[in-house]
DNA sequence: TTGAAAGCGTTACCAT
DNA sequence: ATGGTAACGCTTTCAA
């Protein structure tokens, strides 16, 4: 049943022509190199007639270059992912670029497996959420000469280009939110790893303790993946151990939902017996009741510049390649559940 | 900078042998070609000294076969999709395939252009979430000898493999768990599509109500992408039209969502003044107050059998490639928002 | 204005 | 036991 595969060669002989004329046609070189405007209909007519389509896999063999980019991250099936997957696919695509992903686990091992199978010749361009260890794999892939983009997370001792959000910044807003909101024992709900964006919005939230003088009481749970079931337990502990808390901040929207899950255990009322703000908005914080307060990174700017960054470096449009830096804002959310006056 | 990338040809040169017998080493033939144990290492042990890694473009140019499955859904960030796609990759790179995943926004017009992008002889396999119309370009890829498997739903006119689940059969179930809790006016909130999946789940409320001559209560939503804002409003005015109803049956989990947010807007407690049930399980429906009871499909099974389909027929092991049927059974969890007794 | 041929990195058939 | 070489489908230089 397979139609048969056409390839130029067999436009040409059908048209008594060089398989170079066809090819210079097929890449717009007619006039270039003065072929006839004859010739040029007629060869023109017979491919949308055979319905000819160019191998992608000889043109990336013979110019080296793939029309493909790896989308690396931690976990494709997590939401921020997910989201920043789907906007960066379909400005790939407009630019005739394809994706494929794949997911870390934040496991180094992996990580760099994942990517050796990637360099192998078969790729142009990698958007990826580090992993800890990462250095040498990754300046090794711009040593190479790939194009690549870090986002979510970079790694401040290598020379690599980013795409990443003020998350200190954004954590100190916040903190001081709830700090202007009345609270003055604000618990920070954090996960446990090297992650230089979760270590990002610790340091913003113990500056704004600090500036006003007030107590740090901090839950570094382990990193796991997938959530532990028990990480609601784990809060719920940390909450009774602190019963003085009237503020929580949590590092990441997933920490939330098992605090929720906490603090209905514990019957304690949001906003009237602690107030409550998370970083990385989502969808349920406006859902639940109270609805939550929460930091939200600027998702479509973010995959607007990955893409931005990654074409430019695929276009050697970044002299050096080591122009591409940007750091975003975030917009913080005032919801009902860090709203003193509810 | 860029390590000078070698091929099969420097190795040959460099240890003065030919390129069909490091041909043969890198792929396992040394002992079929008796090719001396001496060389045979020899050969290795330099490979493994240059780091050489061959070019899997050229491999797929001369084998016909690129190593890469296409997996196409409706929305990439829709949590279903992303967490079969996290499966599915993990399986697929054990395998030694990759995966490039593209959202259709359930557009056939879109879906049709990305399957040309793809079809152009650099893919071996298609996983596909089919949008309306598209039996024939479906029909053309199986025809063309693409491995083609379809998910989630399935085109009942065409020849084509297939996992799906019983939607039919759980959508019956629930509404009857509904019925057998008191609920006799039951609100069925869908979308309106022709998917064939929420068909079906139409169908098993239909059937279940009219096994008990109950009236039945249809609220079509228009369908969109992203989930338009006023969809919960919607809904709120359709419960406010059908007062007496006792019973909310969610063909999915976002419409559950915003179902949530009218009844709650509309002051109505759950499970004292309506039952609730959805259609697609959900982290959040156990996170809510009170607990939401859902229909949850088999996540792992879905990835694990689409793995082995599509490796079957890549394989040529499924003999007319017509062989591959699955339709899997759901689980209903019933949780406080459909218990009568709470 | 058009064509021949080299070359991208492999694999595998046919020699030797 | 090993090597030569055609072929996969394309682009591009050089020649005519």
């Amino acid at each position: 049943m397979a139609k048969k595969k056409i390839s130029i060669k067999d436009i040409a002989k059908s048209l008594g022509i060089s398989i170079t004329t066809v090819s210079f046609i097929l890449n717009g070189k007619a006039k270039e190199k003065r072929i006839s405007e004859d010739l040029t209909k007629k060869v023109e007519e017979y491919i949308k007639e055979v319905g000819y389509k160019p191998s992608h896999l000889a043109q990336s063999l013979r110019l080296g270059k793939s029309k493909v980019i790896v989308f690396m991250v931690e976990d494709i099936s997590n939401q921020f992912f997910a989201s920043i997957a789907r906007k960066i696919e379909e400005k790939a695509y407009k630019n005739g670029y394809k994706i494929i992903y794949c997911s870390t686990n934040n496991d180094p091992e992996k990580a760099k497996a994942l990517i050796e199978t990637f360099k192998v010749r078969s790729v142009d361009g990698f958007i990826i959420t580090p992993t800890p260890n990462l250095e040498s794999t990754i300046t090794d892939l711009v040593d190479e000469d790939f194009a690549v983009l870090l986002f979510d997370r970079w790694i401040p001792s290598i020379d690599c280009n980013y795409v990443i959000v003020e998350n200190e910044k954004s954590a100190f807003e916040a903190t001081t939110h709830l700090i202007n909101n009345g609270c003055n024992k604000i618990g920070f709900i954090t996960v446990e790893s090297d992650q230089i964006q979760m270590n990002d919005r610790l340091k913003g939230y113990t500056k704004a303790m600090e500036v006003h003088g007030f107590p740090k009481d901090i839950l570094m749970l382990p990193f796991q993946n997938p959530v532990d079931q028990g990480l609601s337990y784990k809060i719920q502990l940390f909450l009774q151990k602190n019963s003085e808390l009237d503020g929580l901040f949590f590092a990441t929207n997933y920490l939330a939902f098992e605090g929720l899950q906490a603090l209905n255990t514990l019957k304690k009322r949001i906003p009237n017996d602690m107030l409550v703000v998370s970083f990385d908005d989502h969808y349920f914080f406006k859902l639940f009741q109270p609805n939550i307060s929460a930091i939200e990174q600027p998702l479509e700017v973010i995959s607007q510049k990955l893409m931005e960054g990654m074409l430019m470096m695929l276009d050697d449009q970044i002299a050096d390649k080591q122009g591409f830096r940007i750091i975003l804002p975030n917009t913080l959310h005032v919801r009902e559940s860090s709203d003193a006056k509810k």
